[in-house]
DNA sequence: ATGGTAGAGGATCTA
């Protein structure tokens, strides 16, 4: 068993790297954030043909979130219950006695801005909801685009971003607060290679000289962390033609 | 030096 999770910014321009993907790894589940497509856009034939099936919820322009699957899923959920939000930022379905939640944090802009008084809410919101659903599912995989280094290891230069959004202590306390409810940060439950990261800004060469961030993640809650042998990040979708800014993570269960 | 690039959409907004 194989779970994935790919900020793609634009599936229309990455649908056909997200293709050779899935046909290169095979994962049987991939999260996808910042589709930027409304329903009626999304490629579900090219994936149903590449051999997936698609759950969605996206808008026009921004955010959209998507799990692409082996085996369909059931008892989808597109928004955080009692929580108002315009944005399109979580999918929630069922696979079997696994459960997946594929979500895209709100990224903060500046520690100063609304967006950043946003983001906590929002957090403190999926907090509340993830409690909920762990009760339900005790197989669950939260993987997504969290916008939090969670720790300096995961960020190029602490110093720098020292305090900054994606970095400062609030954000990094809500991300330990969810793991405080039951879950593991998967990529940390094995030995890795320094200086390993997932988001590298399109600006001043970011990637080639490995200025990067870590802050996409795979959540497991400790049902699922026992069957857990392997996460990675694939960070040659980076080098490729017209890349994302993020790269794919991976984690393998034993299933 | 507060820059730079990418995507959507068609002037800026978001990241």
């Amino acid at each position: 068993m194989k779970l994935a999770t790919w900020n793609v910014n634009s599936l229309k321009v990455r649908l056909p790297q997200v293709l050779d993907w899935l046909q290169q790894q095979q994962p049987d589940v991939l999260c996808l954030q910042e589709t930027k497509l409304t329903d009626e856009n999304f490629p579900q034939h090219d994936l149903a043909e590449a051999g997936y099936h698609s759950l969605f919820a996206g808008q026009k322009t921004y955010n959209g979130v998507a799990i692409l699957s082996k085996q369909p899923g059931s008892t989808l959920v597109t928004a955080i219950p009692d929580f108002a939000d315009e944005q399109k930022r979580v999918l929630a379905a069922t696979f079997g006695e696994l459960r997946v939640i594929c979500i895209y944090v709100p990224n903060g802009e500046a520690v100063e801005s609304t967006k950043y008084e946003y983001k906590l809410k929002w957090l403190q919101a999926l907090h509340v909801w993830l409690g909920y659903e762990l009760k339900n599912h005790p197989k669950l995989a939260i993987l997504g685009d969290y916008n939090i280094a969670p720790d300096d290891r995961d960020v190029h230069d602490p110093e720098a971003w020292a305090g900054s959004v994606l970095c400062s202590q609030p954000e990094r306390d809500a991300f330990l607060e969810l793991l405080n409810l039951g879950f593991a940060d998967s990529f940390r439950l094995f030995d890795q290679p320094e200086k390993t990261y997932s988001w590298w800004d399109y600006r001043m060469m970011a990637f080639r000289r490995n200025r990067g961030l870590r802050i996409d993640h795979i959540l497991l809650s400790h049902m699922l962390v026992e069957h857990c042998n392997a996460c990675r990040i694939d960070k040659a979708t980076r080098k490729l033609e017209r890349p994302s800014d993020h790269a794919p993570v991976i984690a393998e269960l034993s299933w």
